[in-house]
DNA sequence: TGACATATTGCGAATTATTCGCAATAATGT
DNA sequence: ACATTATTGCGAATAATTCGCAATATGTCA
């Protein structure tokens, strides 16, 4: 899983940030980690790079449609989903049975199936 | 499914075009189609009108990452997924069996689960 | 039907997320 | 250490969406 050509400064904290933050981040929040630790990278810079890693399978993108996209490291966990409480914009992950998920597809109509999103909304305990 | 309070020119017309485009449309494709027709609404009233919508469950939206929102009227037609073809950005309509896909979600930590998006990528015929 | 109360619109400006161009800088191979 | 060039930082530019407010249009009720 190689991003780029050269492992640079901030690409190590642009990834060591997703890593620690350990959840569906924005690049707005990379860029806030990274600063909390005294350390800056330009967000345009965070932002290449997220579009580096996308393209290089290094991470997910994920779409709660709150205007903007968060992005997720793919190895760590398996395979999941997630749950976005629409109250707090609490984000937690979730499992699920889907070994037929795309089989079930009905009529792909000449698709080639790359990849899915599902996300789930809801309430988490605390805003029901 | 009534939207705000009053029946006026412009909810006509947004709702017509969503109706007469027939997939899920951005706010600035329905401007462009209203405005196609001589007629005209200003895109501020198109999203606050979606908004109303989407909070009175007119319609979905729907994201494929583009960087904007969908929107899908949503009695027309049952409850579907898409396919977002990578290369061109068309969008099919998909039916599948999922009777069980939120049965399925394993462990919901106490999240009442209200809806979920389920979208597809990858390749048209054309484009693969 | 006419007038009123106010929901909704249009307009222009403001925000927010994201992208771009370009010169300066820092990785890597030799 | 040096040269090559990928990558960064910076500032400006886009694109999508939101906001404030005065003007207008709807629905209601006398």
């Amino acid at each position: 899983m190689k991003i780029g050509k050269r492992y640079t400064q901030a690409r190590k904290r642009i990834f060591t940030a997703i890593e620690k933050m350990d959840k569906p981040v924005s690049a707005q929040e990379i860029y806030d980690y990274i600063k909390q630790n005294y350390e800056e990278v330009d967000l345009a810079s965070i932002y290449r790079n997220l579009e580096l890693m996308n393209k290089s399978d290094a991470v997910n993108v994920i779409l709660f449609g709150e205007g903007k996209k968060r992005y997720e490291l793919k190895n760590k966990k398996g395979h999941h989903h997630h749950l976005f409480c629409e109250g707090c914009g609490d984000i937690k992950d979730i499992k699920m049975k889907e070994e037929n998920l795309i089989n079930n597809v009905k009529d792909s109509q000449g698709f080639v199936i790359k990849k899915h999103n599902l996300e789930f909304f809801g309430l988490c305990p605390n805003c029901q």
